[in-house]
Formats: structure tokens, C-alpha cells, sequence
DNA sequence: CCGCCGTGTTCGACTTGCCGAACGTCTGTT
DNA sequence: AACAGACGTTCGGCAAGTCGAACACGGCGG
């Protein structure tokens, strides 16, 4: 048996939606079509529940059914431009700075770009379900899957699929952009 | 008995990962710990995993189990600098352009911001689990949760929690940012 | 004080998902 | 041709999730 699937998060989390959406058991089991007895011992941490049960539950609190599963997070941080931790491309004058990486349950990674005009970055498939978003800040960017690339400017924005081989090239000056790359 | 839940999709989702992967049926079930007949009744659309058994499959597929239970999604979109959607604010010049909405099942928008120097905009809190971050593009800005106001500069970054009420105010010339909302 | 409605819990019966074995099929080898 | 190994499907038995009822506790009004 395959463990790993952190039974007490779930416990919490649908407590934790539950509550901050003003509901009592005994309401959300009948707003869900759900027995209250299952939710009673979802929220005891008891069972393996089925995708139904679970998407039931998402449903009447409104929220993803994947948030029931991640835990939630919180707090400031700020990264000023120069710091932190730093990817520079070798085929190209082009350096990713992670700003904020992908937190356990969450799909979306967040990068400053930074690339001289000369060679164009190419960027290798990524896994099935990678959408990119890159707004442009600064400068004239070809970029996009290869073989549909697309020329923005400062401003501009573009979205995505990362699963094709893309580029990225800074046109005529330096150019700085803020990259999304997210899983679904 | 609550209707909704794609089983399709699911069944879809799993059979495509489980090729992209390259693994057959027999092989995913024996890394996932899954008896083969239930993962072939689960390709076939019939009947409603428990969530332990679609945790196996995701984990030995590499994959985020949302990405089992939301279909897939392609192409590519370019909005351009001043196109797009937008929403004027009433308390400051700040003008906010919806770049990319919270698709079905995603969990963040983004939004293009321009402001002016002048009145501060104050943003009411959000619903629990937001968190915002926002990359400047050009400009001074100072921003964040009311209390806790950080000043950045263009290529600075920011992260903060969206629940309580923050601020966006350009400081001594117009400054361009991108927001990217997102929902945990 | 007692009944009433709300909370969340525990119990037995039913339903159903999971498993392992057996099956039919196809491919390539001896 | 016969066998071996892979593929995915179907079937019976066991385990477990789900359900509804009955339960105990707490606040509130008659």
C-alpha cells in the first residue's frame, strides 16, 4: 500500500473551509448531499474518501477540489532586482531569477528574466500541462513556441503552452520580463 | 447522489498521462500499487477512485493530482500594452488590465498594472487564501498590506497575503507592474 | 423543569471500490 | 506450429466507504 497522502491535511483543510465558510457539519453534509457521519470522520481524520465524497464537498464550499488537499501558507517577502537565486542560460546571454517557486499543492513557478540581445534562448519541452505567461517590461522580445513566435514589446503580454520546444530572445536591447510558468 | 464529477474527464486524464509517460497499463498499476483491474476500470470511466488510489496514480504519473481531475488546455494569446480588458480604479489613477483570468479549476489571475503618482489605492481585503504577487515593471511604488508597506523599485518582487487590506501608490513617476493574484 | 432544536458522534446494514486470478488477444520467438 | 510473454479485460470475494438512524451533549424558551 502506497502511503503518503496526508490524511490529517485533508481532515483540516475540509474543517478549515467549512468553518470559514459559516457552515456547521450538520449543514455542509446536507448542502453537499453527503452524510454527516462520512463528514464527521473525514474531519476525524478516519477513511480514504472517494473523489465523489470529495468533490461534493469542493462544491458546496467553493472552493477547488485541490485545495482541500494542499495546506495553506502566508506572510511578506520581497526580492529586490539583483538578488536572489539565479539560472544563467548557456546558449544564451539570459538569466532567470526564481522569485517564487512552485510551495507544496501550488502549480506556478514565478521568474525575473533578464537577457542581451545576440542568441536566442531555446528552452527544451516542458511536462505535459505547462502553460507559460510572460509579460514583458522592458525592451523587444521574440519569443513563443518555435515556429509560432510572436515579437512583443514593453507592456506586452503572451500566454502559452510550454510542452513544444520555445524561444526567448531579447531584440535589439536589454530586455527584462517576468515569466509564469504554471502547471495544470 | 451529487452529478458533476467528470468521469470522463478523469478516465481521459489518466490514460493520457499514462502514455505520455509511456507506461502501459500493467506497468503504471504495478509501480502505483494498483491492481490492474482497477486502473483498467478507472481508464474506462467506470466507477469513483477513492482519493488514496488517484494519489498513487498521480504520484507514480509525476503529476499533481489536480492535473488528473482538470482537463487539459493549448494555444497561444497575445494581448498588447494598452489593449485588453480594463478596470479603473475610483480612489487613484491605477488602472488594472485583466491579462489572464482564473480559468475553471486555476487558481490566480493576472492583471497588468498602470498607475500615476498621486492619491494611494487601497484594495479590500480578499477572499481567505489569496496571495499576491507583484513584480514592478518600471517606477517607484510603494505597496503592500496596510502596516507592513514595502518601497520597490522596478525589477523588485513582492509577496503578500491578500486577506487584509493593502495599498498601491506610485511614488514619483508612473510605474508599470504585473499582479498576479492567486487563489490557495 | 422539561421539551425542543441545534451541535457532532457512534452504530449496523448496505453498497461499492479494490484486489488477485483467470481469461482472450496479439506479437515475436524457437 | 507451439510456446512464451506482453497487452488489457472480466469475474468472484473481501475489505471498506457511505448512508441513515440512534445517540449524547449543550443552549434556549415555555
Amino acid at each position: 500500500m502506497v502511503e503518503g497522502l496526508p490524511r490529517e491535511v485533508i481532515a483540516a483543510s475540509i474543517h478549515r473551509e467549512r468553518v470559514r465558510c459559516g457552515y456547521s457539519l450538520t449543514e455542509l453534509a446536507r448542502l453537499a448531499n453527503v452524510a454527516k457521519s462520512t463528514l464527521s470522520q473525514l474531519e476525524a481524520g478516519a477513511g480514504n474518501p472517494s473523489l465523489e465524497t470529495m468533490w461534493a464537498l469542493a462544491t458546496a464550499l467553493g472552493v477547488p477540489l485541490s485545495q482541500l488537499i494542499a495546506p495553506p501558507r502566508a506572510s511578506v517577502d520581497v526580492i529586490r532586482a539583483g538578488s536572489g537565486p539565479s539560472v544563467q542560460a548557456t546558449d544564451a546571454d539570459y538569466l532567470a531569477t526564481l522569485l517564487a517557486a512552485c510551495p507544496p499543492g501550488a502549480r506556478r513557478d514565478l521568474f525575473r528574466i533578464a537577457a542581451e540581445p545576440g542568441q536566442p534562448h531555446l528552452a527544451a519541452p516542458h511536462a505535459a500541462g505547462t502553460v507559460e505567461h510572460v509579460y514583458i517590461a522592458a525592451g523587444r522580445v521574440r519569443l513563443g513556441p518555435v515556429g509560432a513566435e510572436e515579437t512583443l514589446e514593453a507592456g506586452d503580454f503572451i500566454t502559452y503552452t510550454g510542452t513544444e520546444p520555445h524561444t526567448f530572445e531579447a531584440l535589439d536591447s536589454p530586455a527584462h520580463a517576468l515569466l509564469v510558468s504554471e502547471q495544470r
